[in-house]
DNA sequence: TACGGTACTAACAAAAATGTAAGTAATGTC
DNA sequence: GACATTACTTACATTTTTGTTAGTACCGTA
C-alpha cells in the first residue's frame, strides 16, 4: 500500500488480467505474503490487532496495519474501535471474507498433496 | 526469479509461514503475478511457448520464461524440447499441475461473489 | 511526574518482482 | 549472403513489496 503508480505497465497488466481472469481478480486482494495467514486466523472469530501479531509473531507491526487496511478497502473484513484507553481495536471477517475458506481448504489440499511428490 | 537474497528476512519469513500454513506453501509456487494466468491456459491441454504468449499478449518473453522456469522447478508442468529448427519447445501440466484446477475453481467462485457485492 | 499498555504512523532502506531493449543460435528459404 | 522463424538470454531500469527504526496519543496507576 505505499501508493502505486497507476501510469506503470505492470498497473496496467494487474488490471488486464484480473478483468480477464476471475483467479487474478481474487488473488490481487487476498495475494499479499500476511493477508493469508491473517484472513486464516480470523476464521475462528474476531481478534484484536495485538492478538493477530501474537498468531503471527513475524509479521512487522507495519505490514499487519498494512494488509489489514487492504483487506478492509476489500470488505474482507471489518474494523471495530473501542473508545477505550488503552486503544481497543478489533478484526472480523465480513460474510465475503468468510467465504474464502473453501479457497484456503483447496490451497492446503494441493500443499499436502504436492509434498507428497517432492 | 531474480536470484533471491536467502539471508534476507523476507526469506525467512517465507519459509517459516510455508511450514507453518500450508496456504502459503502452495501460493509460494503458484504466486507469481503470471503463473495462475498460464496455468489456466495450460489446463485445456500442452502449448508450445509462442502459444501461450498468445494467450496472454502482455507477458513479456522475459517474464514468461521466468515464470515457466519457476513452474517447472515446482513439478507443477513439463518442458519438452524437440531437436528441430526452428525450435519447438511444448509445455504441458504435470498431474499435479492439472490438480490446481479446484483452486483456480474456488478462485473464480469467490470473485463472482466479491464482485457483487462491490 | 514517570511508566505501561495499545494500536498505530512516518521516514527511510532493502529486497523482490516486473518491465525494456537488445541480442543469440540454428537452419531452411529466397 | 540476407532474412525469417522460434525460444530463449542478458544487462539494465523501474516499480512494488517488505523490513527497520523510531516515534505518537491517550489515560490510569504508581
Amino acid at each position: 500500500m505505499s501508493k502505486i503508480k497507476e501510469t506503470s505497465t505492470n498497473f496496467a497488466n494487474k488490471q488486464a488480467l484480473a478483468n480477464e481472469c476471475l483467479e487474478v481478480y481474487s488473488t490481487n486482494i487476498i495475494g499479499g505474503q500476511w493477508s493469508l495467514p491473517i484472513c486464516y486466523a480470523l476464521l475462528s472469530g474476531k481478534l484484536r490487532f495485538g492478538e493477530i501479531k501474537k498468531v503471527l509473531p513475524n509479521i512487522t507491526e507495519r505490514m499487519l496495519t498494512l494488509q489489514l487496511k487492504k483487506l478492509e478497502k476489500n470488505n474482507v473484513l471489518t474494523r471495530k474501535i473501542y473508545a477505550e484507553v488503552p486503544p481497543r481495536v478489533e478484526y472480523e471477517l465480513t460474510t465475503i471474507g468468510y467465504e474464502l475458506k473453501p479457497i484456503i481448504k483447496e490451497l492446503e489440499n494441493w500443499a499436502i498433496k504436492h509434498k507428497k511428490i517432492v
